[in-house]
DNA sequence: AAATTAACCGAAACCGGTTTTGGTAATTCA
DNA sequence: TGAATTACCAAAACCGGTTTCGGTTAATTT
């Protein structure tokens, strides 16, 4: 059924060898038998198996990654992008990409493990990465190729590709700062992921070099979903010091603050100040678009890729990082401050009243227009 | 480094064809020495090469899942939730998922073969299926075992999973026509996957059960965007018989038309009635949120897995297909008619007026309010 | 013309497993 | 007690490639 190299050989009269190594590329075949042999295995459809390559130079050109979906509903809008990226670039090099998905982090140390020892990966890409990241302790030891997408300890040590995320959050936070914001909020992440403590360092970056001892920030951390940011900004707009600028480590957050804005009949980019970081595609549709920095997932799979196998193949090759920009899309959910925290919460507290009169107006003006 | 079965046997004195018949399980080892070595093999960490089981067996113990990542825009929101499942339902018989995406029709078909002759898949998932599906034609030539996800024509000799999408789309009508809606608009999705004729025909179906001579349908397709969708709404609700109900085949292009009705002053699930399909998140925080299809996709990869499972494994074993249906999420954006087709269209007319005297008071009592 | 050298290719070893074959020792049977 | 099983395992073949080794033929060199 599936032609081998023995069926290769016999066709063409000449000993498997030979047609490995003409159609590898040795020197000590003839022009005139490449040429044969390379017709022939154009011809007959033939092509080595990857896997009886593999026992031989001991490589299964293969890179793992391994996924944790924590819950069902969990979406990463752009994995497609990110699996693009990084396919694209080792498919260069006759790779693939193996993609597992683990249920707990036990089960994603184990299949590190067991992908590597099984000769099923050459490698691993690992993203979204930890404090003392358990999966590099564990892949140092087998001496597993690998690169990070994203920063950790120790980084002098391995390959890894990261957006200057610092940077992205001082850059948001003296916006905020040059519209004239005063009372800032930081919301993060994944307390345990590496990019929450870079995201809170560019904000603390920004507010020390700017600080004219006006600015007060209020941190919190292991805001991920829409829910949280919703609940987190409403409890903070009703307090008495309320913030007028919303930092959020995630966009997820961000459409939550957005939420809560317009559920105290406030309105997002004038009364309070919202910026985000990834680019989801809500963050495009929601009123006010939300202004946030764009990732380009392609780009940081297909760097990913590209330090890998410099790695696997290249060997006595140093280990690199890099680190690139996100693009800052400048939208709706942010701008000049209008209150200061006082007068906003003054302005929250008073607004209930005001609404409810003003909803009657309302309602009167729209029903004597239709008639 | 890392340790093979000869070290194994070396290190317990006995040959490696007894350690491999031990580990497999056959009965003519001895039960003491069966489990000396499973204690070896646990103390050195000792896991045999999939790729060197592999050359023996025939079997890569991998699947292919081919990606087609359209522009990088494109975001699969559901992807991750889909390879979990594959990957889980494999994971139990040792298989991995081996991803990869390809930039073009042309070049899809080649990785189709080249994964499969080069032995790195034992068979495929092919997602999205088309009319007339090429890569089923490769695939079918070389042999290959595949599972679909959606249908096609030619049904019975495939595996396959799929949401029961006409039936979908038959609720989904039958609910506006319920609510009272006879013009309707059905937006379809890519022209050239099959689900595009399956949901049209659900809508298709449900009016001809329905009619008594009195719906109005219209039909358009490659509605894919948001921004298709709310430039195809804007036509249509500014023609002089609007469309009161829109069906539409993506949550995408849903969103696009709840815009349009927005952008028309007008208020979606009252004035006019959307209805999508899908399930993205972005459809829970829209205003109003977005009823519409919530699409199981774990258990989509799920089946896909076992089935494929099921052809590798049990030889002889039939093919199957499976049908499921989605649940309807019943939110904001649909309801009853309040005006039809011909008194939504004179009120759009005249909406423009309406608003801007209407806009004039409104912001004289804010005013007047706010001091 | 003899001696080198180069060009080319077949044969064989090897990679790390699995599976078959065959042989020895211990057991059971007659 | 001798013959026939049975239990167990070593050895070898095999899977489909790659790579090394060695030998033959032709082309150069002396």
């Amino acid at each position: 059924m599936k032609i081998t190299i023995q069926d290769l050989a016999d066709h063409l009269g000449i000993s498997k060898g030979t047609v490995s190594r003409a159609l590898r590329g040795y020197a000590d075949v003839s022009a005139s038998t490449v040429e044969r042999v390379q017709q022939a295995a154009k011809e007959l459809g033939y092509q080595p198996s990857a896997v009886a390559q593999g026992i031989k130079t001991g490589l299964a050109r293969s890179v793992g990654l391994i996924l944790l979906p924590k819950s069902r509903a969990a979406s990463r809008p752009f994995l497609m992008q990110f699996i693009n990226g990084i396919s694209t670039s080792i498919a260069k090099h006759g790779y693939t990409l193996t993609v597992a998905t683990a249920q707990s982090d036990a089960e994603m140390l184990e299949l590190h493990r067991d992908l590597f020892v099984q000769r099923k990966v050459d490698g691993f890409i690992l993203p979204r990465t930890m404090h003392n990241d358990p999966r590099i302790q564990i892949l140092d030891q087998l001496k597993a190729p690998l690169v990070l997408y994203g920063q950790t300890e120790n980084l002098t040590q391995y390959s890894w590709f990261d957006i200057n995320q610092v940077e992205c959050f001082r850059r948001a936070t003296t916006r905020l700062l040059d519209f004239g914001h005063r009372h800032l909020a930081f919301l993060g992440g994944d307390a345990p992921l590496f990019y929450n403590s870079l995201r809170r360092k560019g904000v603390e970056f920004s507010i020390r070099e700017f600080d004219r001892g006006e600015v007060q920030l209020q941190v919190f951390e292991n805001i991920t979903t829409v829910a949280d940011g919703l609940e987190c900004a409403l409890r903070l707009l009703q307090s008495s010091q309320p913030p007028t600028g919303f930092l959020c480590a995630l966009d997820l957050s961000a459409l939550g603050v957005i939420r809560a804005i317009k559920q105290l009949e406030l309105i997002p980019g004038e009364h309070v100040s919202v910026i985000g970081y990834e680019g989801i595609p809500e963050g495009e549709f929601s009123e006010p678009s939300l202004t946030t920095f764009e990732v380009d997932q392609y780009e940081a799979g297909f760097q990913c890729g590209v330090k890998l196998m410099q790695l696997i193949h290249e060997k006595g090759s140093k280990v690199t990082g890099t680190l690139t920009m996100a693009a800052l899309l400048e939208r709706g959910s942010d701008g000049p401050v209008r209150f200061n925290s006082s007068e906003l919460a003054t302005f929250i507290r008073n607004r209930k009243r005001l609404l409810s009169s003003q909803e009657k107006l309302h309602r009167m003006t729209e029903k004597s227009l239709r008639n």
